[in-house]
DNA sequence: CGCACACCTGAGAGCGCTACCACCACAAGC
DNA sequence: GCTTGTGGTGGTAGCGCTCTCAGGTGTGCG
């Protein structure tokens, strides 16, 4: 019948439906303790008749569990709030959180501010934190209270743990293709520099570069397609016998491809381009877009859903990224 | 001294730090009934010190609003959970109701299930809703209860207000500078069409169509990029003379204009290809994307906050969208 | 002086739920 | 018979907060 009733139904409505207690309810309800059959088959018939759905503000008051999963976004200003990075993360943690009644919230961390992470720490309704472009002043700064109960995508530590994606392999195998298909004066674009996660690649290819004895050369960026133009137009005036250019994004790629052929430069031809993530798009652009995955909705999902289960795990999780070899590389 | 307490404070520990009753400190820190400027000042100064945050669970389980404002998504499958413009709405609504201490939670509507919306309507923690894909059926089962904290964003109805962008003079615009740049055989890739909000720019371009006294060419499409691609392959083996092909959105305009470009047909030599979001990457593209503004965030946000407020608002917010001419028409 | 009318305060009920504990059956064992 | 379970049940105490209500104080006015 579903009765769509004008004041929704509560445990006890329930209870009284059913012709048992409000502790019998309950324990038929939320699946815990005894209940014989016949008790639990008309609760069951009577929460469903009555539309009933569990109060997760009251569950959550006496159980001492949060309702909101807090996602922490630390950034330079506010802008990392406009970040569709950091949408991408709250609307997984969102899929993962709703089945258990939890919210989800966003909250931007300043940079110099080490308060935040204490005034969610000592807010009750917050059941988890799930830390966004994390650095080791942030994880520095996290309150005891918040230990196991907190994750971070990016870099983590020994009460923190982490969950990214392998950009270290995926650096290296965007390289090693590059190198594999006859490209030597491969220049590097960058993510900022306070952002410890997007220094990881930026190893790996310093690293790779080191091994194979090519010149390292690295231009700042910031993963914007704007910001790739530019570190375009800076890359080929230092090396205009530059071969290859590897972005940290598929965005910044595109923003260097963009500008590489404004100046009439060939992409691949004389230039190959290499991002990193392959967004949707990567194989519609033209040329399509060489680039390695960077599964963003499942590495969120798993900081969440442990974030949720309460259980730190394991201290570091990577997922695996693969070259996708286009035609722009 | 921000006090990172080991259990978070109460406003009982408030209450007797500062030697009031629980009932002043309630007062001072929720702002409401009177309070002596000496008591309050105890009051704030005794919360700073303790750290306390209010715990909305509490606050909700007895004021009766919710904790949780659920973005409920209606699709064919559950991939529309995967939709990054699903993403970005959620994003936008966490970025809103934070401050509210409010979280966000996400919500699959299957097509055909009208009991999703009561369950919602009968959830205590439930403090509102934004629909997202909004059709008539699912505006016809709202329930009562949830009139006034429920809006749409798409198609409204006469108690759910609707927040959308202005895609009839969006599409308008497109289509005019189509027309401008000498285009007279123009066809169009829709959206799908159990989405009611796609099919504004469809009526808006046949009805531009039979203005101009030019033929109706449409193609159904779904958002994509892939589909676009398709869809770009259909339009071209039906109407070899189409010179302008105008997409439902940025991503399908891509798909099309690398199918196009495939075949050896030129972008915006050969045929013109506009879109619609003007997404960041639109200018980065070669050639880059003529589209046409829609501002997400935005329309997300509004639709989150009048939800908050409780109050229904203007029946039908409409954002603009502006012309945004680049190379490929 | 008494009375109204501010302003201010604390006791206490109760939001919806779970957890603990006491209790009641009935079965099996000494 | 008395224990000792074991499965099932209801009573009841809160979780942290708000809000009503009954009381305080102090002023101004008849």
């Amino acid at each position: 019948m579903t009765a769509a009733a004008q004041r929704p139904a509560t445990l006890e409505d329930v209870a009284r439906a059913a012709g048992v207690s409000r502790s019998t309810a309950s324990r038929v309800i939320a699946g815990t303790g005894f209940a014989s059959p016949a008790a639990r088959a008309r609760v069951v018939t009577a929460a469903d008749q009555l539309g009933y759905v569990p109060n997760p503000a009251a569950r959550a008051l006496v159980r001492g569990g949060g309702v909101r999963l807090v996602v922490a976004a630390l950034g330079a200003s506010a802008a990392v709030l406009d970040d569709p990075y950091v949408d991408r993360v709250v609307g997984s943690a969102a899929r993962v959180c709703a089945p258990a009644g939890v919210g989800v919230a966003l909250h931007w961390l300043a940079l110099g501010d080490p308060r935040g992470l204490d005034q969610l720490a000592a807010d009750r309704s917050v059941c988890g934190v799930v830390l966004v472009n994390t650095t080791e002043d942030l994880l520095a700064a996290v309150p005891r209270a918040l230990h196991g109960r907190i994750a971070s995508i990016g870099i983590g530590s020994a009460t923190v743990p982490s969950f990214d994606v392998d950009n270290t392999t995926g650096a290296g195998a965007v390289l090693r293709h590059l190198y594999g298909t006859g490209r030597r004066r491969i220049a590097m674009v960058t993510g900022p520099r306070w952002l410890p996660c997007a220094q990881r690649p930026v190893r790996a290819y310093r690293h790779l570069m080191r091994e194979a004895g090519l010149p390292e050369r690295v231009v700042r960026g910031d993963f914007t397609a704007a910001r790739g133009r530019e570190a375009a137009g800076e890359a080929l005036r230092r090396w205009p016998d530059v071969d290859a250019i590897y972005a940290i994004s598929d965005e910044t790629a595109l923003g260097v491809i963009a500008e590489l052929r404004e100046g009439g430069v060939r992409v691949p031809g004389d230039v190959a381009v290499a991002g990193f993530d392959d967004i949707p798009l990567a194989g519609m652009t033209a040329p399509a877009l060489t680039t390695a995955s960077h599964p963003v909705g499942r590495i969120a999902a798993a900081a969440a859903a442990a974030v949720l289960a309460g259980r730190p795990g394991a201290p570091v999780t990577l997922f695996p990224s693969d070259l996708v070899a286009r035609d722009s590389a």
